[in-house]
Formats: structure tokens, sequence, C-alpha cells
RNA sequence: UGACCCAUGGUGUAAUGGUAGCACUCCGGUUUUUGGUACCGUCAGUCAAGGUUCGAGUCCUUGUGGGUCAACCA
């Protein structure tokens, strides 16, 4: 058998040229370390996959770490809805960890790091010390107080850490190069004091370790060899290395921070702050709103978490910028749910028709298929009868020969059931049809296999028995934006480009009885319209419909262009 | 007037000095009781200029373009 030979991303080709120059394999480990300030959205499943699929192909441990240094803005509620989003994308993390759990070693290490000379206690404020930090293109100077002596820092740490002290009065800083190009190397602040109580430790804790002071001594404390993070932080890689520094043994792991690009999406904004904004400014209705392009929104809107998967390996992973088209996610859905979606029949803008010479007060039940693409789908009954219910956009009294659906004179099939003919119209006062009279071919029912159901006739539409339609509510979605790339514009809030009808709540459309008992979760094939699913909000008494995605189509797109 | 990173069709990626490939999108066609699906096909790319080499998308130099860095955020 030849194995097909799959490229590796640049992370993977990492991997293997440390395990070619002697790493073991066991001594591999990840671990995917959200801040719970917010919802995962598409950006983080990129690093999810990365991470979690690294683990699966090396059999190596994923941790799921909380990097909760800063009780200012973290919530259990965060926690809880980023652990489901991760079981619910079909992952399992080793150990559940928090950047919390390891306070006190930070706290000793940091006490190492005084008692070295390596870290000082300075009172100057937040913006003297921006101040002198200087600039990208000029060097810092250094703080009065660099040169404490140690006995000093130790106390003035002490009391900082026991509460004594106001928020902001100090800060705890390492003792390294005021005049280094990097910026993250001119003394960057490791401590600072916040009277906060923590999701975690409560009141313990007056202050609290800095993002970079926390996070490459926790990868160390847990062992991880790999610590995968996006291109922004690649200049904090050489902090990240001088803290490991100062407390490396060297029969320990050490490990490797490596950068990749975060995954862009188009028509969409993928940062926390913005999503927030969202949220926050009420331009949707939560955090899982179906238009976010957070996984809870996302699942909410009715995509499977492989087809998520599906999105990411596909995008891959790189270091260049990127902004991805949002049709290669909705390829993935469509084509997860063309196999396992049952198709069903739903009409979102009803108008009558009367097939005149079908009996009246009779009734039929029509075998229907419920999925082409599935053997094991089988088929189920759809009542039919002499008044039913089209899409209004499928009739029109007069059209060219492009149109293949119903007009007068001209025939069309109805799915699962007869061929008919539109013979007249009734309209209101305004003009407005309100009635489409109709004959039907009583020998064409389909799959009877006369002569008159082989027939061919260019148009199928899609319908439901008037006596039997469920009203459902509907919702259909467009992209939040109207712009590719709404937050790329430098001057403007990305909030200019909001699309105002990205919401259109359909209260009107009626849908086949068998969708009576779906259930919310239940995704469905709206026959010729495209894929929808039972949302939360839906009741037994008051369906309501996602529109995850529309189907391919090609007589939009013709009508589009006239 | 700095440092660092990046540059392959419209988009996302592959080619690890040796035939520029794959997927999405777009466009055209065949099949079709979903204008869906499936199938077939078309268009389309190595940022530029030098250099090294038998051979460069890949290595070197310079340039150009884009990104990142001056929170007591992560």
């Amino acid at each position: 058998m030849s194995e097909e030979k799959k490229s590796l991303n640049f992370i993977e080709q990492i991997i293997e040229d440390d395990l070619n120059n002697g790493m073991p394999k066991e001594n591999l480990r990840f671990r995917f370390p959200p801040e719970p300030n917010g919802y995962l959205h598409i950006g983080h499943a990129a690093s999810i996959c990365l991470n979690f699929g690294l683990g699966l192909k090396y059999n190596a441990p994923v941790n799921l770490r909380f990097d909760d240094t800063n009780p200012a803005k973290e919530e259990q509620e965060y926690v809880d809805a980023i652990k489901k989003d991760i079981e619910w994308l079909g992952f399992e993390w080793d150990k559940e960890l928090y950047s919390s759990d390891y306070f006190q070693q930070l706290y000793d290490w940091a006490l190492d790091m005084i008692k070295a000379g390596k870290a000082y206690v300075d009172e100057q404020n937040s913006s003297d010390i921006a101040e002198q930090k200087g600039t990208p293109t000029t060097v810092g100077k250094n703080s009065p107080y660099r040169d404490r002596p140690i006995e000093e820092n130790l106390a003035l740490f002490e009391k900082m850490k026991s509460g004594e002290l106001e928020e902001g009065s100090c800060v705890l800083r390492a003792k390294i190069d005021m005049s280094a190009t990097n910026m993250y190397m001119r003394d960057p602040v490791m401590y600072r004091i916040l009277n906060k109580s923590h999701h975690r430790t409560g009141n313990t804790w007056h202050i609290y370790p800095m993002y970079d002071w926390a996070h490459g001594e926790s990868d160390y404390v847990e062992q991880i060899s790999h610590s995968l993070c996006t291109l922004e932080f690649k200049h904090h890689r050489e902090l990240y290395d001088w803290f490991l520094d100062q407390i490396y043994q060297p029969q320990l792991v050490r490990p490797k921070q490596r950068e990749f690009a975060r995954r862009n999406l188009s028509y969409t904004v993928m940062s926390k702050r913005k999503l927030l904004e969202l949220v926050e400014e009420k331009f949707v209705a939560g955090w899982d709103d179906p238009r976010m392009p957070t996984i809870s929104g996302l699942r909410r809107r009715g995509y499977t978490p492989s087809s998520i998967r599906k999105f990411s390996e596909t995008a891959g992973i790189s270091k260049r910028d990127n902004v991805t088209d949002i049709a290669l996610l909705e390829f993935h859905i469509k084509n997860e749910l063309n196999k396992s979606a049952p198709r069903v029949m739903a009409v979102l803008d009803p108008v009558k028709v009367i097939i005149t010479n079908y009996p009246e007060g009779k009734e039929e039940l029509l075998k229907a298929e419920n999925n082409p693409e599935d053997d094991q789908a089988g088929y189920r009954e759809v009542p039919f009868s002499r008044e039913i219910y089209i899409e209004r956009e499928d009739f029109r009294e007069q059209a060219n020969k492009k149109f293949f659906r119903l007009k007068l004179d001209k025939e069309v099939r109805l799915k699962n059931a007869y061929i008919i003919k539109a013979n007249s119209v009734v309209k209101n006062e305004e003009g407005h049809i309100t009635e489409i009279h109709c004959t039907y071919d009583e020998d064409s029912l389909s799959g009877s296999g006369t002569e008159a159901s082989k027939r061919k006739v260019k148009g199928t539409i899609h319908w439901v028995a008037s006596s039997h339609a469920v009203p459902a509510e509907v919702r259909l979605y467009d992209r939040l934006f109207l712009d590719e790339a709404p937050d790329s514009h430098k001057g403007k809030d990305f909030k200019e480009f909001i699309n105002p009808n990205s919401l259109h709540i359909n209260t009107k459309a009626l849908v086949e009885p068998s969708l009576k008992t779906a259930e919310i979760g239940d995704r469905f094939q709206f026959q010729r319209l495209g894929y929808f699913n039972v949302d939360n909000d839906s009741t037994q008494n008051h369906l309501i419909f996602n529109k995850t995605v529309g189907l391919r189509d090609s007589w939009a797109k013709q009508e589009h262009k006239k």
C-alpha cells in the first residue's frame, strides 16, 4: 500500500526537527491557553485544532490552561463557555489548569530574582514609567529606583503582597536593559497591585503577575515542549526566553515559543474586544448570536464541529497575515450537510394554489425520499390536497424560457407529487396575486411508474399542503458586515461597515407536518432553499428555524447579472 | 527615521535547490423529479532587480510592499 505523503506545516516541521535532534517523543506536550475574558471564536478554533491536532498526531497530552492573571476582566461564565466549546469541537484536554495555580510558585521565583539583583520595585506611576521607556526608535532611561538595595526591594515587595499599598503605587520590574531595541526588554513589569477578588484565588493575593512573567513560567511548570501562539507575540519571545533563563534547570524540558498567523475570516471581525463591543452595544443578541463568528454563534447557526475542524484543516497554518474567504467555511458545512441533512419542504413566502380538478376533500399521503445522498435515510409521507402553498417567487404570469418554474399555461412538477399547469390567477384590489388556479395530470404522480409520471418537465418546485401546513418562524441571516475586512480601514471604525439587514425574521413560513416533532439543534435541508436548524428559542407550539447557509443558487446568480 | 516578521492565481495553502500542485471562489458544460448534489472543463500565480548554481519560488544582496512593537491587558 502506498502511503500518501502529507506535507507538514511549519510547526510540524519544527517538531520533526526537534525529534530528529534527539528530543524524546514522550517529552512532547502542548497547551491551549485562553484568557477567560470572552467567548471563543473561529480564530481560536484554528489554534485549538492546531494544538489538539498535534496532541492526537503525536499521542501527546494537551493541557487546557486558563490564563487568568487579570482578575479585573475574567469571569467564571467565560471559563464554562470555553470548556463547553472545546468539548463540542470534539477535543479532550489532559489537565484543566489555571495560571493562578502557580501564583505561589511565581511569587517564590520573583523573590529569587530580587535576591539575585534581577528585579526591583519601582515606585513611579505608570505614565512616568511609560515615558522613561522611550520609543521604538529612541532608547529608554533607567528608573531612579533601579539600583535600590535588595533588602529594600524585598521589604517593599512584601508590602505589595500583603495589601498595605494602593493600586498603582508601585510595581515589580525585571532589571534587563532600558536601551534594548525590543521594547519588551526595557525592564518589563512583572507584578502590579490589584485589590480585586480573583475568580479562583479570592482575596488571597493583592499582587498579580503580568502575562510575560506568568506565561512562560507556567509552560515550564507544566513542562510544555512547544508553546504555540499568534504572531503578535513574536517580540515577546526574547523576554519569554529571558525569564526562562532565570529559573531553568537543564534536566527539565525547556519550552519553546513559536508563533503562527491568526486566522481571519472575510466579512467579519475576529478580536474579542470588537466582538464584545458588538454584544455590549447590541448590534447582536449575544455572544451566541448566529451571526457571530464565535464557536457558540456558529453552533447556534447550525454549523457542525466537524465542519469547523475541516475548515481549520484546509485553511492551514502559516506565518502570513491572511483573510480567509468565508466561502471556504460555507463549503465545508454545505458539503457535510448535503450528506447528512434530511430533506423537507418548507415555503417561506407562501401563495395559495388551488388544483381545480383535484377532488374536494380528498387527501393523499405521498412518499418522499428523505435524502438522495444517503441510501439509509429512507422515505417519509407527506400529505397532498386540493389546496397547497408554493413559493411566491416560483410563479410568474409571464416569463421567458429561462424561467423553469410555474407560469400561466405551462407545466411544472410538484416535488414528490404531480405535474400541474397554471390556468388563471385571482388578484386583490392592489393587483396582488392571492390564488393561482391550476389543473393537475392525475397520472403523473412521482414514482408511480406510469408513462405520464416519466414525462420531462423542466421545473420542479416545492410545496406544502394547506390543511397540514405548520406555521414557523424562520430567521434568515446575511453577513454581519458589508466589507470584506471591516477592521482594516485606517481611521474608520469597523462598526461603520455593519450590514443593517443582517437579520430578517420571517414569521409567515409554512413547513411540512413532519417537522412538528423537530427538536432543538436538528438540521434539515429545506429543499431548493438551503440548510436550516431548529433554534434554541424554538418550542413545540412555535417552531423557529435558523438558516445555516443557502444552497448554491445559479438561478439567483443569473437573475442578478441582469 | 530603529528592531523584528512576512511576501506563490481572486482567496487559503503545498512544493524542504530538480516537472509550480491542491482546495475554495469565479466562469462554461454534462447529468438531474432540488436551477441542489455529482462529474467534466476553462481562466488564473512565484513582489522587483541583481547574484550564487548545471539548475532558484526555495540560498545571498538590494529594493518595494504589508505587518508587529512605546497597557501596571493577554
